[in-house]
RNA sequence: GGGGAGAUGGCCGAGCGGUCAAUGGCAGCAGACUGUAAAUCUGCCGGCGUAUGCCUACGGAGGUUCGAAUCCUUCUCUCCCCA
């Protein structure tokens, strides 16, 4: 295959990119690749400690694609050995370690989730217990008299937890040391990361020069705040829009993400050019169109990414009719009567609540409804045979049979 | 090796013998308002019970006491200072 110009390839690389580290350099490599014809290798490291996947962890994966697309070789490197250390990486507080085994079961969910983002066929996988594992004590000896304790705490988290007086354990700093020997094991030519990861990625670089290699380029990539707008998109903040969430979902919370945080999701979630994020800014600024709209578009833009367009129809209709029109939605679970049972406990059964005081307190605050009529008391009894659909709070949905 | 400080609910952080399921703040949930949000206001915010109430919970284990998150012993863990 041939390459696009280094021009073109450029145009693609720095979409929504924060830092590219060196510039020039990576120029460089892109223009030898062309003329020798051959593929740069673009290394991500995934870092396997949970197996869920959110639009978050897209951005990265997105960037990755470019470069399959522009015909370089993306490898996609199993931290399963680095998920024993637990990267601290933009926290506060170490993180729980994995074994082997947990690692690799969320690595096999991690690596299908992928697939919506990635061309897996040229895609290559590789885990980095393959190579950490085999150092014994005295290669890791070796390893860690390249670096100094000074550098490392140089670390924006390192140096925040060493201020205030957090722990650090020492295995910790074999982290970015791990990581960068991947780099070394790969020789690889660019690594990606979030702007958490720039310390880590710059580690392997210094790492490559120890060796004797080509150091990569690192290219990092801004971090996608979650629907809160304010923290970085994660679970552990429970403001994520998963690769698993439902295209209503998706839609759903994209819905609800604060108006600044529009053109940043165009151009980070949704992958959209410049072109587009401009046509959008403009949109914004000349205040005669609702930002709800835009919204609109970003989540139908968002959804069909990953589930294709008759899927955004979908999810756009679906949040039109339950939440704009607070209508109840076409489909929902159902659930049986047994005999008669309290209100409360069909709710809290069905998992609507966390627990029978959670429903009785929502019933109090009247967010309880029954066929659209709010039930306001507690010891409401169902009986079989009659069919109602409850909605608690504004999303929460089932059908009673 | 020596000395000192500390461990409280999802997080931060008060409490320092009874009135403590534990002040505040953040997060979360619900209602009102909206553009779906954000902001704002109001309510809720361990479990079980309609409820007086009961159970579980202030790092672990013992103890003192009518009564302990609060006192004592011990264990585990963390931080600081000195060497």
């Amino acid at each position: 295959m041939s390459f696009l110009s280094v021009k073109k390839q450029m145009e693609l690389v720095r979409r929504g990119t924060e830092e590219i580290i060196p510039e020039n350099e990576l120029l460089k490599k892109l223009e030898t690749s062309k003329k020798n014809n051959k593929p740069l290798i673009v290394k991500l490291g995934c870092d396997p400690s949970r197996p869920d996947l959110h639009i978050g962890h897209g951005v990265v994966l997105r960037k990755l694609r470019h470069f399959q697309d522009l015909g370089h070789q993306a490898v996609l490197i199993i931290g399963d050995f680095t998920a024993m250390i637990g990267d601290p990486s933009g926290r506060n507080k170490t993180r729980p370690s994995l074994t082997l085994d947990e690692a690799k079961r969320n690595a096999e969910s991690y690596i299908k989730q992928s697939k919506v983002i990635l061309d897996i066929d040229s895609l290559k996988i590789v885990y980095n217990s393959e190579w950490l594992n085999a150092m014994n004590f005295s290669d890791v000896i070796g390893l860690t008299s390249k670096y100094t304790v000074a550098r490392m705490l140089e670390r924006d988290d390192f140096t925040k937890r060493y201020q205030s007086e957090t722990p650090i354990s020492l295995h910790e700093f074999l982290y970015p040391l791990a990581q960068g020997m991947d780099s070394v094991e790969l020789k690889a030519d660019i690594e990606l990361g979030g702007t958490d990861q720039k310390f880590n990625l710059l580690v392997g670089r210094d790492l490559q020069k120890e060796y004797g290699q080509n150091p990569q380029c690192i290219i990092t990539l801004p971090l996608l705040e979650g629907t809160d707008g304010v923290e970085k998109m994660s679970k552990t903040y429970g403001n994520e829009i998963s690769l698993l969430d439902s295209p209503e979902e998706k839609y759903g919370k994209t819905m609800s993400i604060s108006d600044d945080m529009i053109v940043k999701y165009f151009r980070l979630a949704a992958d959209a050019d410049d072109d587009k994020v401009e046509a959008v800014e403009n949109i914004l600024a000349d205040g005669k169109t609702n930002p709800r709209d835009v919204k609109k578009d970003l989540g139908k833009a968002i959804v069909e990414l990953y589930h294709g367009s008759d899927a955004a129809q979908t999810a756009e209709l679906h949040f039109e009719k339950v939440i704009v029109q607070k209508d109840i939605p076409d489909e929902m679970d159902e659930v049986k009567l047994k005999s008669d049972q309290l209100l409360v406990e069909v709710i809290a059964n069905a998992g609507l609540t966390k627990s029978k005081g959670e429903a009785r307190r929502l019933i109090k605050q009247n967010a309880v409804k029954l066929d659209g009529e709010i039930c306001a008391d507690i010891n409401h009894k169902l009986s079989v045979g009659e069919e109602f659909v409850i909605k608690v709070g504004k999303r929460r949905f089932i059908k009673v049979k």
